[in-house]
DNA sequence: GTAACTGTACGAATTATTATTACAGTACTC
DNA sequence: GAGTACTGTAATAATAATTCGTACAGTTAC
């Protein structure tokens, strides 16, 4: 998995924290620590699942499109980064008479399949919001386990 | 993640499947389709978890010195990959003044741990012995789906 | 018309992953 | 004890994935 599903998270989550304002690529991008092209990139593929709403020209950009309370990580997950949890690189050979170096490729492929769903209902559970508030409060709950 | 879990996995599904000979680094390669130094580093930290026995010499090898119906490709995970879900790339700059760049890497950070633990929790589910299976049914659960 | 934006594409730079090679150490066989 | 077939481990090379930088067409406001 590359980091677009990280990043998505945190422009939804800079926009949130300032729900009156348009964002440029620029400012996003620098809060998120990468390059403005990059940010519009992504935040083209979160206009086309109606996530923000994008305005071009003078004082144009992003601002939020949805409900944060609504919006989980999972619906982002998908729309960015789905199917993107198993490795590139495949085990064994389709070729091989041997049952093991056959088959095995399907098998993981399957098991990441259903795992990637449990990944998912996990992410079900955390909100736009969710980040937000955690983001506001320091994170202070890592100090806490 | 690279890919050493599944390497993991289909090696010891190997050795499960062939329970009377030791195999080769070299054969064990082969079946997975990479090179022996590559199989013989991961092996050595699946016997340092006491999966496997190894015997160095001639016609020594890797064995299975688990149960098959006992050990998880959770516990496999654990060993091998720990804490390897999450992107490497790192979102927003700790020295900011704006909370959310400052404190988003530990708020992501946190909930890819979480996320690692659904994951993981899915992956006990599995033995090496269901791996096994699957690949022996040719994996013919894919074409009921 | 011009300035400030997005949308998109492409090549360069960087980083991660995998492959290759080498060699020391161990154990069996003759 | 010499030779052969293994593992254990490290270092480096090759390949592939990811990220960055730049460019430019299209849009909108003034």
């Amino acid at each position: 998995m590359n980091s677009e599903f990280t990043i998505a998270v945190h422009s939804l989550a800079l926009l949130a924290h300032i729900p009156e304002h348009m964002a440029s690529s620029e400012l996003i991008a620098k809060n998120v620590c990468t390059n403005p092209a990059r940010i519009r990139k992504i935040m083209s593929i979160l206009r086309k699942n109606g996530f923000v709403k994008t305005k071009e020209g003078i004082g144009g950009g992003y601002i939020l499109a949805c409900d944060p309370n609504e919006v989980t990580l999972a619906e982002i997950y998908c729309s960015i980064s789905n199917g993107t949890l198993k490795p590139h690189w495949c085990s064994g050979d389709p070729q091989e008479a041997c049952q093991v170096s056959a088959n095995m490729h399907g098998v993981m492929d399957q098991i990441f399949t259903e795992a990637e769903m449990y990944f998912t209902k996990y992410l079900e559970q955390i909100t736009i919001q969710t980040v937000l508030d955690k983001v506001r409060q320091g994170c202070q709950e890592n100090s806490q386990q």
